[in-house]
DNA sequence: AGCTAAGTGAGAAAAGTTATCCTTAAAAAC
DNA sequence: GTTTTTAAGGATAACTTTTCTCACTTAGCT
């Protein structure tokens, strides 16, 4: 039932792009949603479990394309591959070392951007930040 | 004479790191100072022309050395490939979707750090941030 | 100068990504 | 609903990037 919905609003968010609306490719963002950032290698280890036959090369066209339309967006990880989410709104990340476990963080980044020195005139239009450490859990353990 | 002074603190820093001294070691070094941030690929362009006889093995296991050993980073780009940098103070990079330009820029990253929401408890140790947008010289062209 | 461990270079191998080509299926037209 | 059109999927080859192996050389030490 939410699946439906959720897929009915994949459908949608395809259409908009003109990309046709393919299993495979509701499955792919169906994925996402779930894990949250996911790297190619853990999408195709997943996504076969639904589609044996599925193509690598039709996981990578369809990344590709979906990030071109503004659906996804690649994340670049310090010393690990990167990982795809879902576009939503600006955030950043927590990378943690001990465990890797890898999480949204909610930061304003809008902020972040204005910390930019007097006298740099860059006009930003996305910021991308990683924070690497240790987390909570991993403290504690 | 400056260069003389450059090669003997970059025998030092490899010294510290019982990495053994090598012509190709220090033209590595250089090249990085001089270009700043340099990819893997135009790193093995420029060297080869220092020695023509390099292998793109005896590049990379240097560079994952001087990572390992803490004197080199590598920055990885949104949509771009990897560069590589010598360690220095902690700052964040700008890059112009435009011209492709990347420069670093002064940020106080341990402010941002402290931008983090109550209640997250993260340690953080490291943090990457990276301004995406037009540069000055291509907002005047 | 001689010894030893580490580094280099050449090429093979592995890993990762993209291109090609034919088949299949979704969307559009009828 | 059936036909037509076009994009997408799958298999595989090709290509790119990175790592491995091994014989040889060199740096650092005595
Ligand atoms: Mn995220
Ligand atoms: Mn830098
Ligand atoms: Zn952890
Ligand atoms: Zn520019």
């Amino acid at each position: 039932m939410s699946a439906i919905i959720r897929f009915m609003n994949y459908e949608q968010l395809l259409r908009e792009r003109d990309l046709k609306v393919t299993p495979q490719r509701l499955g792919i963002l169906t994925l996402m949603h779930q894990s949250g950032h996911i790297s190619i290698e853990d999408l195709y280890e997943k996504i076969s479990r639904q589609f044996s036959s599925i193509s690598l090369a039709t996981l990578y066209k369809n990344v590709h394309a979906m990030i071109e339309t503004a659906l996804v967006k690649e994340v670049k990880i310090p010393s690990m591959k990167s990982k795809y989410e879902l576009i939503k709104a600006p955030h950043a990340h927590l990378l943690c070392t001990q465990c890797g476990s890898f999480e949204d963080v909610s930061v304003p980044m809008e902020q972040i951007e204005a910390m930019l020195p007097h006298g740099v005139h860059f006009k930003t239009t996305e910021s991308s930040l990683v924070f690497s450490g240790i987390c909570e859990t991993c403290q504690k353990g």
